[in-house]
DNA sequence: TGAACATATGAATAATTGTTCATATAATAT
DNA sequence: ATATTATATGAACAATTATTCATATGTTCA
């Protein structure tokens, strides 16, 4: 999250296991890859926007539903809303002064739910 | 994120759309649920726990493998174990000095796959 | 045109978090 | 015992982030 890699340590388990690390770094894939799936997981590690998404997966709404729905002002629901529209999780439809929002993506909820059977799992 | 449940503005649009709204309210599933599955999400939510997990789904490692694999220090690769194990997501074993980590979580693949194929559409 | 309403957005702030550094713990070998 | 190695951990710091507040934008209706 700091900086950029850096320096670094050896130690003689680095000789030993040379072979093996050796063949996961062949196998891992594209840094940015990585970057890009810890980005959108981001998105997901938040209450609020876990709740928008979980809301919209019920109904279409506009964000004064969801700011009620929620108990939270309209304008801290509308900086998530861009949020989860960046990372292309919701699109919206503009009817008169009021925009409704949606789901953009149909994995959402098969995420939520492998998320969930890890939750419930012992 | 800051603090807890707040006073709230309406609008017109409460009243309208009151039924939809009470509809999903009552779907809505626990706030704990949400709250958990989103510290859950918060965890995939870096980089470098993804390419730990994504690693450990390869071969088990150990620590210092871990570190010399993503070039960073061993104190950060054990500063990230931690967190993990703490989200039941890795375990571990000794062997003499050496602590071997491998995957705990059947799902972490699967949860991986459905991140990735909503990256890789349109 | 002006008032009212729905939404968006920029700045500020408080809280959270990932990494580093120093050091502690634990196991092994001499 | 002592030195060495592997890992864990607490404190500190910098960076990020979720919410609030004030205000801007855009739409409708009188």
């Amino acid at each position: 999250m700091r900086q950029k890699p850096e320096p670094i340590e050896r130690c003689l388990c680095d000789v030993i296991h040379e072979d093996v690390v050796n063949q996961v770094k062949d196998k891992m894939p594209e840094e940015e890859t990585l970057y890009d799936l810890a980005e959108l997981f981001k998105v997901f590690g938040d209450s609020t926007r876990i709740k928008i998404l979980w809301a919209l997966d019920e109904a279409e709404m506009c964000v004064c539903d969801i700011a009620a729905l929620l108990n939270m002002t309209q304008s801290a629901i509308s900086h998530q809303l861009r949020v989860l529209k960046q990372a292309q999780l919701v699109k919206n439809r503009k009817e008169g002064k009021v925009v409704y929002y949606s789901l953009d993506d149909d994995h959402v909820k098969q995420i939520f739910d492998q998320g969930l059977t890890h939750i419930n799992e012992d």
